[in-house]
DNA sequence: GATGAAAATCAGAATGT
DNA sequence: ACATTCTGATTTTCATC
């Protein structure tokens, strides 16, 4: 791994809050030049450091106002299955985000869906003995306090 | 709430996978005008369905590889503490999400974290009965298979 | 009133020395 | 570090539906 030296560290946490911010700008703000911080970002992005630049949009406006925390508990864990679960998750468009974990569970997700009436199908639909599953535990959220993509470095 | 149409979901869609696609572009994606969808998107951010444009960054990579599911008890759940709770989490850059939750614990909250020791030095410096905090569960993800941060409209 | 096409202008990125 | 070139956003206008 790469050692993110003060400069990198600056412009990552710019562009994590406003992608859009001009080179001008970042150089004045990490004090160095425009053209350092172009090769910078450059490097950064073709070490996978940066990953992309994406719009975000606020889910409830955009018609998902449910999160649900799901642990999900598998039949067996070898890795065939977990594989299987893994690349089923990916597929799933109200899946956000999927862990492993230790413990309890085997798998924590994250789901965002517009009702109760889609998350129960969307239950339905993947938690099957089918794909494996044997138990799911299905937490609602009741408010989002705080949501951030920002890693302050 | 707004209805968003067939235009209004293809912009969402493309911008959260690439902030920084051309107009041109999108246009003819969405099988319409440059101006239409420069409309389109001032519109959008004015009713602030979308919400910022940010680079999204490799969290191993950036010197961040652990995340922690972290469940919180308090004390009492009365609002002022509640408040004060949220209050703390948005300030501590550890915290990427917090959500209120139902059930046996109060909040659910998303950490993440360098090493086990700086999330031994977060857990002793956030989660102490001065803060009202009576009980907390972590739960460490051993790997991420899945992260996500568009909506798929 | 919303749309699509075109043109002029401006800001910022990319390039070359 | 500077100047040039290029790309795309912005703004305006106009015709249309």
């Amino acid at each position: 791994m790469r050692e993110l030296d003060r400069i990198d560290r600056g412009i990552l946490n710019i562009l994590q809050e406003d992608a859009s911010t001009p080179l001008r700008e970042i150089a004045e703000r990490v004090h160095s030049s425009v053209a350092t911080c172009q090769r910078r970002i450059e490097k950064l992005r073709a070490d996978g450091v940066l990953v992309k630049a994406v719009a975000l949009v606020d889910r409830a406006l955009a018609g998902r106002p449910l999160t649900v925390f799901v642990s999900v508990e598998l039949e067996k864990q070898n890795t065939d299955i977990l594989k299987q679960f893994e690349h089923r998750m990916r597929s799933e468009p109200e899946v956000m985000s999927c862990y492993e974990v230790a413990g309890e569970f085997d798998f924590h997700l994250i789901v965002t869906v517009e009702s109760m009436e889609e998350y129960s199908a969307f239950t339905r639909r993947v938690f099957t003995s089918h794909h494996n599953v044997i138990n799911v535990k299905s937490l609602f959220a009741m408010n989002c306090s705080k949501f951030e993509t920002k890693l302050t470095l």
